[in-house]
DNA sequence: CTCAAGATGGAATGTTTGTTCTATTCATGA
DNA sequence: TCATGAATAGAACAAACATTCCATCTTGAG
């Protein structure tokens, strides 16, 4: 492979990337990865940065660029500057051509937009609103519970299982109370007032969140609750609550801004742990 | 001039040089207007070939950037390359533009403003790459078929939720393949021809997925891929399948642009079936 | 298992790079 | 016109760099 003509864009080097992806040895593949995945560090950086970052050596960047037919690492690295460089100075294009396009922008892309919208308001109210107060106080009863239990259901649910998979991810304790079998009351009869349990719930309530909240709060376990309203029950049984409303398109409320809350509070609790 | 502190970025610099204007010897005023006029050859040249385009020594450049302040070329070459990736105008880099700016935050504040942050961008980069057409395929794809079988592991595992719970709601058939008893495989072994999946993987791609993707995809069965990379295992079994980067905060990814797509497909297909 | 071909890590190498130093040139005021 | 101080060019240097090379490890066929 190594006497073929070298990529002339960064285009064609990604088609060569792909079509070669099932021959590619692991370290190599390991570099065509980084480079697709971060192609502005692939512009930038030096081999031995690069190499370290994709965690491999620099002799093994030069594999890689001479695999696709470079003379060494530079030539292939004249690919990605070249990229930056055009895609700033055609950046007014850019813009030109999404105008253009938006005038016959098919259903599908649309429906996208709508989506991307609201999800950009969605944030920028995130933003506005939040208290830091709140968000601390959320933190510190989260970080000091022994174990953290997720309440959620139907369009909340989704944000519950990506704090479980974060949470996992960060050794902090946590329980995703929602099992198959059906015995969520169970499990929560273990809570302690050593735990914590975060609830989300947006309109229309779950009854069944709701409800479980208030239990645990009435055995004196700190609730952190999420919601969109100061009217959700959640309010009533929550020590903490935030209130975030979410922008929606086509009846579909975004996530965008719960997502982001929720990751907030699941690295900031793992950080406060952390400190301990 | 040389004990000064230097620039912190782009547009200070050149405030710098245009407040020095009058005073600058001639050489350096040379480079001044190279540096200006074509601040894209400052960010990748190395002294010699910026040198010679500026028609200075390599000295010269030297001089200029101790001028301003600088340890030498190299610490103004920063500024040239950091303007450069900010062109693409990330919320990432405002925000810490923002920051540097003074007030003082709370650390949950500053992580939730990086997660905020990290979303806006990675809906501006899905706006920026989605193509209409792969879209509009992708929605045919699952709107014509009887059942969608929905696939997705740890990181992606939310996305699926919602659109199982979105799907229920607009009352499309489909089926979350996660079960709790583990009996995935006998389930999408019910999948024929006219069924249809939907797959989600980022990286580390779970080889489960993966393989499910690809098992269907040798029985004739469509599959529509989401995910990071080109390189990903998903892409080579998928009929259609979308690639998007999404910004990560503190080492976890926002899921933003990944559930604005999903959404998107869902009510897409909703919409498609309800006019056939 | 055995062996060969290929892939890999890491040290060695020669080149390129940014920077410094010094002799020379230039501009300015007496 | 000369003296003085700044500005400059270009050579010299040391550090950083991409690249090469080779011993070691991995992989897969027979």
């Amino acid at each position: 492979m190594t006497g073929q003509l070298p990529p002339r864009d960064f285009d064609s080097l990604r088609a060569a990337i792909v079509e070669m992806r099932a021959t590619l040895p692991k370290r190599l593949m390991q570099v065509a990865s980084y480079a697709l995945e971060r192609p502005d560090d692939m512009a930038f950086g030096t081999t031995a940065s690069i190499a370290q970052a994709a965690q491999v050596q620099p002799s093994t960047l030069v594999r890689f660029a001479q695999n696709f037919g470079f003379d060494g690492f530079s030539g292939l690295q004249q690919l990605f500057r070249e990229r930056l460089k055009e895609r700033n100075g055609s950046y007014e294009d850019r813009l030109r051509h999404l105008e253009a396009g938006g005038m016959a922008e098919t259903e599908g892309v649309a429906i996208l937009n709508g989506f991307v919208a609201a999800g950009h308001d969605s944030l920028d109210a995130l933003a506005d609103t939040i208290d830091a107060a709140a968000l601390e106080r959320a933190i510190s009863i989260l970080a000091r519970a022994e174990t953290i239990y997720l309440i959620a259901r139907r369009r909340s649910f989704p944000i519950v299982t990506y704090m479980s998979y974060a949470f996992g991810k960060l050794k902090v304790p946590c329980r995703l109370v929602s099992t198959a079998i059906g015995n969520d009351d169970d499990l929560l009869a273990q809570a302690t007032a050593a735990d914590a349990a975060f609830a989300v719930s947006f309109s229309p309530y779950a009854a069944e969140s709701a409800a479980q909240a208030r239990a645990l709060n009435e055995r004196g376990i700190a609730v952190v609750g999420l919601t969109d309203s100061a009217l959700s029950p959640l309010a009533a049984s929550a020590e903490v609550w935030f209130e975030l409303i979410e922008s929606d398109h086509a009846g579909f409320r975004s996530l965008s801004a719960s997502m982001a809350l929720a990751m907030a509070l699941t690295v900031g609790v793992a950080e406060r742990r952390r400190q301990a």
